[in-house]
RNA sequence: GCCCCCAUCGUCUAGUGGCCUAGGACAGCGGCCUUUCAAGCCGUCAACAGGGAUUCGAAUUCCCUUGGGGGCACCA
């Protein structure tokens, strides 16, 4: 019976992971509320959500707040509101409740606390009195001798007891191997002499990762641990942890890292890096999650799109990948892009409408006309690749603003001058001022000859009118757009062009 | 410095010994369409890090080198 051993171990410990189907899957993500919710952290929620509910499992969200000092907060709430923007949900955890709780490690002491002290009961561990300062001394001279830096085991055979300020360690075997099977990298082994006595508790009576996460990971049946690869290191510790207990241990898959585009981890250097921010720049959940999904995995040689039935339905440990991914925030855009396309035009106004609300200039009046905002939308449709940038000066602010800001030069064309350029927007006045419909077919019908009579190519009638409408050279189709702003304004913009135009002739 | 992981187009990747003169996607470039910009369609550029070994045969297996990443806290 392990439970009662009473001297660390120190015959070799092999750890297969053994895929025992019969036992539930139930897998966790556990954030620390540090900061806000970084799409790594996110992407790995995310693999194990899919895990779960592939696997008719269940999907824990646990809180990880045993570090006082770095809690931040509101970073609770932004990690919740990031996972469920995305639409993944929880089936145990902070609001939803469970039979396994608390989900707060805060909440948890009491459990870490006798645990360790039970450890060092049994001889599995131990208490230190050391102070930080001699220990950062320590990993000083440690660092200054190239040595490995790592405690130094002063305190590990003296006996000592608890006492104010004291830490516990784990009395970690001096030989023998470490070795457990990863469902992503296969057998991997560490030489336990590489490995240091590490923290269990911490003197202000919290527990470190290590403890608290064998723990709780054990009490709350987790059969599959899914995490970043930057545990892969600390994994031999956490099954020493297993053992000491008693515990038998999840089954371990390492997941890659996302990179930036420089191949370090991604931060916030690289732009955008908690998922709420790509909220607020209007990327639509369903292609984030489509697109988070191909970072580390994939399902054949040339699907790209995948829905969220699709995902769970595909999804499996075995297609992801070992190797390490930097996001691609182009293939992010184009994705984006062809799910903005793919929304029916009433889905996409009702999705745009508050990204309009918010990003068009404020004196543009609220709240928006709703049925002039859906003779707009078709038009930028195509165009935008996230609902935040539709509310810019490029796409959509002509429609709305009074007064256009541009240089008179943009109105004349490059094989034509000023002064041909003002008569030719006079004659198109005289022409629009006429017709009594102003839908986009009769002003084709109108214009294009136009271009004939004055000896002019239609591109070049085109696209001075296109600057004196909107003020800018790329816009979507020019008689759609002037039959979206009306005659009056059309008229309007074509008289102040060619004032525009008149007043800088000199 | 020590430990661990990884290595296919610029990027995300397919590829599990012969189907590979290496496939797809993004980006780039060229073209078509066209009133501009998009979108769409067609085409094009572009990779198995290097060296050994195993094998009739290696992107695929093994070893070494190199390169990249991660870890080495009373942080997670």
């Amino acid at each position: 019976m392990p439970w009662l051993r009473r001297m660390p171990v120190s015959e070799n410990q092999n750890f297969q992971g053994e895929t025992n189907m019969t036992e539930p899957v139930r897998v966790r993500y556990a954030p620390s509320p540090t900061g806000l919710p970084h799409v790594g952290n996110i992407r790995t929620a995310f693999f194990n959500w899919l895990f779960a509910r592939h696997n008719n499992g269940t999907f824990i969200v646990r809180i990880e707040d045993t570090d006082v000092a770095r809690t931040v907060p509101g970073a609770l709430e932004g990690i919740l509101e990031g996972l469920e923007w995305l639409g993944i949900d929880w089936d145990e955890g902070p609001r939803a409740g469970g039979d396994f709780g608390p989900y707060f490690q805060s909440q948890r002491l009491d459990i870490y606390n006798k645990m360790a002290k039970e450890l060092v009961e049994r001889g599995f561990a131990y208490y230190c009195h050391c102070s930080s300062e001699r220990l950062e001394k320590m990993r000083a001279e440690q660092t200054a001798n190239k040595k490995p830096p790592g405690y130094d085991r002063c305190c590990r055979d003296l006996g000592l007891g608890g006492a104010p300020g004291a830490v516990i360690r784990y009395k970690t075997p001096l030989e023998a191997k470490t070795t457990f099977h990863d469902l992503i990298r296969g057998d991997v082994t560490f030489e336990n002499a590489t490995l240091d006595d590490f923290v269990l508790m911490k003197s202000d009576g919290y527990p470190t990762y290590h403890l608290a996460n064998v723990i709780d990971d054990h009490l709350m049946k987790i059969s599959h641990v899914l995490r970043a690869e930057e545990w892969l290191s600390s994994t031999p510790r956490h099954l020493m942890l297993y053992n000491a207990f008693g515990f038998k241990p999840p089954i371990f898959a390492h997941l890659p890292i996302i990179l930036g585009s420089d191949r370090s981890k991604l931060s916030k250097r690289h732009g955008a890096v908690s998922i709420l921010e790509y909220k607020e720049q209007g990327y639509l959940p369903e292609a984030m999650m489509n697109f988070l999904a191909l970072l580390g995995w994939s399902f054949d040689d040339k699907t790209e799109t995948f829905s969220k039935e699709e995902l769970i339905k595909h999804f499996s440990i075995e297609r992801i990948s070992q190797t390490s991914a930097i996001f691609n925030k182009e293939k992010l855009d184009w994705m984006d892009g062809t799910y903005i396309r793919k929304l029916s035009p009433h889905e996409f106004a009702e999705r745009a409408m508050p990204f309009l609300e918010k990003g068009l200039p404020p004196e543009v009046k609220r709240p928006l006309d709703i049925s002039y905002v859906k003779k707009v939308l078709p038009l930028v449709h195509e165009r935008a690749k996230t609902l935040g940038e539709l509310a810019s000066k490029e796409l959509t602010w002509f429609f709305f603003i009074d007064k256009l800001d541009y240089p008179a030069e943009l109105l004349i064309d490059k094989k034509l001058d000023r002064k041909a350029t003002a008569a030719m927007l006079d004659v198109a006045l005289v022409r629009l001022d006429e017709l009594s419909a102003f839908d986009a077919d009769t002003l084709e019908s109108v214009l294009r000859p136009l271009s004939d009579e004055i000896g002019v190519k239609a591109g070049q009638l085109f696209g001075t009118v296109r600057t004196a409408i909107t003020g800018l050279t790329a816009t979507p189709p020019l008689f759609q757009t002037m039959e979206v702003l009306g005659q009056n304004t059309c008229m309007k913009r074509i008289k102040e062009a060619i004032t525009k135009l008149k007043e800088n002739a000199g």
